[in-house]
DNA sequence: TTGAAAGCGCTAACAA
DNA sequence: TTGTTAGCGCTTTCAA
């Protein structure tokens, strides 16, 4: 059986809340007694039982607030699913957690939304920030009200968030590059459509493809980068251009959108297979082409965990006092073929 | 706020105890009673509290066993990782878990230890199954006294085990198949060395990679299909043989163990990256070669998962009565580069 | 067949 | 600065 506080109390020779007071620093009493305490304690192996807690502070309880995009990609779907399990979880323990989708994320509507959950009581938010200074100057102002706020899928470095959960996409981009490098034919030429140059994520994932092909294989030559600005007819008008003019043209890399668009191009100049595609996200559309055989590899981020982590890392916070082992918390990159799809 | 027992017993004008007898099947309970509370129940969206019931149940804790490998592998210590995690999180609700390492995996042995694990108190057995009559027995008699057996990593089909946790081995070969095939040059011969015919899991990966591989391409050809049960020596004598045998041996699939054979013969024969390589688990080794570039593709298991669910099912099932959702839990089927390892 | 009450480990409010 | 106590939601035992 597990060590109680009534048991390290008997110990010490003090009363229960004493020993409460001690181990969850909440003052009021003397530090030497306090330090003994923590120190028997800890000998005694006490760990607290998560019930008890729960039960006791079902009075107040923990609330997490999460902002997320109403986008109804697979992506999204995802995530919300890892949300709304790890809220199953947690709720189960008495805590509560408000989730707000937001339609269009611009940094206007998203602070409004912060403030809102604040105002119903939530000790911690998990928001998926805009790139934005007053979105920045809010998530600091939570922190500095102890209202720890985690970003996920997109971070904002400087902020004093508590911490992201994401992809690595400069690692990413050197994932795609290993693969490209071991189906690219000799000599063949590489073309990349990223998506906007100002977003970060996309200029990582181009940085990390281009140089890790290059130290992989000299005798491939990456023709260019181009930006499609996550628009269709754009990647495909890019494609046909390139396609006609190198004949050798071997691979390409999307680091974005465009799949689709790509695919038309290929398809329309017979280039379907001919042409090694490699593309991020597993979108619903992303994995058709995949299916088909149309796309050789997906480099996907697990969407579950980016909305399970946040919420639980939230509530190890305000309900155990555990802080984040790490500053940035980079989730699994999941190579997909048909094969192992779902 | 969530529901209580209370207040559904207010509502139906009964006490706590009563609603608790009806939602809980405990009997000793009018039937047209327990009906109604159980009616009223699901209309006020009744969700017990598992706060509750853990401290409730702490006099008589759920006890669930695991019995595993001792073996110090990766993987195995991966499965370790997953049942520790597991421990935690139920133990923080009043529940034990008993661990139970076993040295050399014969059937008598863990027979011993399960019924050892039983009269420790076990409520629910986690193990990894010798494929063993007497084993079948075993689970099956304790699947009559009410104490249910989650088979992972390896299987016994016909027991009456609560479900099985772990990889399917069929499909791996078919990731395998559909990498081998983006990777192999026109006309490549392929060798596949398997571990042991009699092994269910390495047959399967064997027909999973040898009939997709044909379905694929059909310029390639499987030259033959070699067992070097498990010993790397054999490996390298199979190896050496092909290619020497062969001049346009272009790819090798190892369904079990022996990459360090492969790879010594190829590295002795000048064939090193010249011949594809694609193998399973992400052992210790087999990491390091993938590193080295040696090798070219791992396929893995979700170790931590095969060790963290198995013990979630048991205590869902003792806790909640929830019954796992299927018969068999496939754990994610991992492609694994150099770039994408952790 | 039902009700009443004790108690699981913990927090918070109040008393000393 | 410390001790005492009520009560969170549930299961179980005992009494009716």
């Amino acid at each position: 059986m597990a060590v109680t506080l009534q048991q390290i109390a008997e110990v010490a020779g003090v009363s229960r809340g004493t020993v409460d007071r001690a181990l969850n620093n909440r003052g009021r009493i003397n530090p030497e007694v306090a330090d003994n305490i923590r120190k028997l304690a800890n000998k005694m192996g006490y760990q607290p039982n998560r019930a008890g807690r729960a039960l006791a502070m079902s009075k107040m309880p923990v609330t997490i607030g999460v902002l997320i995009q109403a986008a109804k990609t697979p992506f999204m779907e995802g995530v919300l699913n890892g949300v709304i399990e790890a809220k199953a979880e947690v709720e189960s323990l008495g805590a509560r957690v408000l989730i707000k989708t937001i339609n269009d994320m611009d940094a206007t509507k998203a602070i409004e939304e912060m403030q809102n959950l604040k105002e119903e009581g939530c000790n911690g938010l998990a928001i998926v920030p805009v790139d934005d200074e007053y979105m920045k100057n809010m998530i600091d102002k939570f922190a500095e009200e102890d209202i720890p706020v985690v970003t996920f899928n997109s971070d904002i470095e400087e902020s004093k968030r508590l911490c992201f959960v994401g992809q690595d996409t400069f690692r990413s981009g050197k994932v795609a590059a290993g693969l490209m490098a071991e189906i690219l034919p000799e000599s063949g030429k590489v073309l990349v459509i990223s998506g906007y140059p100002t977003i970060y994520g996309h200029r990582n994932r181009t940085k990390g493809f281009t140089r890790e092909l290059k130290n992989l294989r000299n005798d491939i030559k990456i023709l260019d980068i181009q930006y499609a600005f996550d628009d269709d007819q754009m990647a495909e008008k890019i494609t046909k251009g390139m396609i006609s003019e190198y004949n050798d043209l071997a691979g390409i890399y999307i680091t974005a959108s465009g799949v689709h668009g790509v695919c038309n191009a290929l398809e329309e100049q017979g280039m379907l297979n001919k042409i090694k595609v490699i593309s991020n996200d597993l979108t619903e559309q992303n994995i058709r082409y995949l299916e088909e055989g149309k796309i050789n590899f997906l480099i996907g981020q697990d969407s579950y965990e980016q909305g399970y982590q946040p919420v639980m890392l939230l509530f190890d916070k305000l309900f155990d006092s555990k802080e984040p082992e790490k500053e940035f918390i980079y989730t699994e990159i999941v190579i997909k073929t048909k094969y192992n799809l779902v």
